[in-house]
DNA sequence: CTTGACGTCTAAAACGTTTTAGAATATAAA
DNA sequence: TTTATATTCTAAAACGTTTTAGACGTCAAG
């Protein structure tokens, strides 16, 4: 079916080395024959087994992304779809096959054995890192090239591309006390993700710089969507002295503590002030509109993956390490308290 | 560094096929030594190098899927996330991989050719079918199995999964001429695709079924973003006679036609009334809440899939050809007609 | 006229797996 | 005792590529 070395050699009556290296243009084929092969592959339509070419370099020119679970694929989540396409961008430039797998987070670690054991791809992304990732320790124990986006809580030596994402919440909540808040309250991811434990942290670090005691109260945590943020929202405006303000760890959870503000028949931006983070499309059209704090998700995308293209190609890379701050979009969620 | 056969071989003292036969569960092996020999192919962390294995089967166990122009990766395009989703979660749960990889629209069809024949992949997912699709012609003709999302104009004898874009659209069309409009205007994609196409049509029949006669003024094409909705609309609002609705092709056209509306000082659902397609999550979070048309864009993924993924283990396919009405979804920005 | 170097090519091995054909041994049937 | 039949295994080949080592001329320098 498929044209072959063989097929070629065969053509033009000579061996199969001769024509595999007159294909990738070594000089040890004189011109004349190298011509001469390289039309007739042409002619015949060749294209090369990647299997077997793989099988022989040992090099799987790929790169593997195993996304959390399968019950939560993130898609939902814009951005994470932007990073994705950055990441997409860079690798199908770069001529790398990017291998995408969902995995149970429960064999989650098995998946990435199995796809590094297997020489399926050269290297590996890690997202969503947890605070004590087993994931990264394995890639680093074994010696596999990575690059994670997003860090763990301590022993960061190794590649990573991550947000300051208690940095952008102290830019939050100094933009909220500034307006006059001292209520804030706090809607919560998951926390033994790396990237909500900082920004915790970034809301405490916050709330302690102003002099504000942190109240255990107006701490809820929740999963990552609209709907559970919706649900802590409730909550907390059922507390008998409810916040003034909203420091929701995600653009989703702030739009759904929005919606609980409202469904309570109160105005967001008065009653009570929202913000964000992220800056996903949908910010800048809810209704208000969101003040939250902005990453470039596209570019972090592009960021891990040249990162990772260039420790596997062996190419000095720029910075190991690279830490971006978020910058505060000031929208209408957020105004002064009217208590 | 990796555990082979022969390892393994060595270790217990058999031949390599005898290995290879004992841990695919061959019944010409002795229980005995099956036994053991999966138990050291466990213990010495066995993994089978896939590129070997898919060499000798000649079998890729992959689908490809090669998405439009890395240009506009259409990743911000929230329907197309979860239509990504559905599918990735198919393969995944099949143990396929899935290639994906972008492809310049020039070059497209070759890329296609390069993995078909470099057996990188068993079959094809086609996304953005044109009206005379290359790539699915192309496929047909080398008999290589693909599922399309969408159609093309005529000569669909090919498995496929669609929305009824002409339906969808009509049942706007009559929505909005039931609220008493009669200035219909429509903000239209690009209309090489086939959907896009269809669409339009929609809004012909439903026009025509209403005995409005079609007003080629009030046709804007447009590319598929916000941007260029909002400028579509910019447009018809400074014709002489602007129309009192805008139909518009997908939600993130609506949502840009929403902010023209708005920038002119005039309210949705009430000066103009604006329609979608798709009912992203953005569609009930915008301000107005978005009238659109529901599609289950994660179904519709897991579907193609599914399909593809039959064919491939020659299963019976349930429909080769489906094609699902979307609902009419009516939210605030569709009224009366105010003049 | 020899020696060495160069230019052009090929044979053989290797990557790790599976398949095919058949060998070797034991067991049952005639 | 011989013949047929399982049972359990292995040798060899195959998948399509690349790499290594070296063969074979030809040519220039000594």
């Amino acid at each position: 079916m498929a044209v072959t070395l063989k097929d070629i050699a065969d053509k033009v009556g000579k061996s199969v080395p001769t024509v595999s290296r007159a294909l990738a243009g070594f000089n040890d084929i004189s011109p004349k024959t190298r011509d001469r092969i390289q039309a007739t592959a042409k002619e015949m339509g060749y294209v090369p087994n990647n299997f077997a070419r793989k099988l022989q370099s040992q090099k799987a020119d790929a790169v593997g992304l195993i996304l959390p679970g399968t019950e939560n694929l993130r898609f939902s989540d814009p951005f994470f779809s932007q990073l994705l396409s950055g990441i997409i961008e860079q690798t199908s430039e770069a001529g790398l096959d990017l291998s995408i797998s969902a995995a149970d987070p429960e064999d989650e670690l098995e998946s990435y054995i199995e796809h590094i054991r297997g020489k399926r791809v050269d290297g590996f992304i890690v997202v969503r890192t947890h605070r004590r990732d087993r994931r990264i320790q394995y890639l680093r124990e074994n010696k596999i090239p990575f690059v994670a986006f997003g860090r763990m809580e301590t022993d960061n030596d190794f590649y990573f591309v991550d947000e300051d994402g208690a940095w952008g919440i102290e830019q939050a909540v100094d933009h909220l006390i500034e307006l006059g808040h001292t209520q804030l309250a706090c809607v919560a991811e998951p926390i033994h993700y790396t990237k909500s434990f900082n920004r915790v942290q970034g809301f405490k670090n916050g709330l302690a710089k102003h002099g504000i005691p942190f109240d255990e109260n107006y701490m809820v945590s929740s999963r990552f969507r609209q709907r559970s943020g919706r649900e802590a929202a409730l909550h907390l405006l059922d507390l008998p002295k409810p916040p003034t303000a909203i420091v929701a760890l995600n653009d989703l959870l702030a739009i759904g503590s929005i919606h609980a503000i409202q469904e309570k028949g109160m105005t967001v931006g008065r009653d009570v002030s929202v913000t964000g983070f992220d800056d996903i499309v949908l910010a800048e059209m809810a209704n208000p509109t969101l003040t939250t704090l902005h990453q470039p998700a596209h570019e972090m995308g592009t960021l891990v993956a040249r990162n990772l293209i260039r420790q596997l190609r062996k190419e000095p890379i720029g910075s190991h390490q690279v830490v971006l701050k978020p910058t505060l979009v000031i929208r209408n969620s957020t105004g002064h308290p009217t208590t």
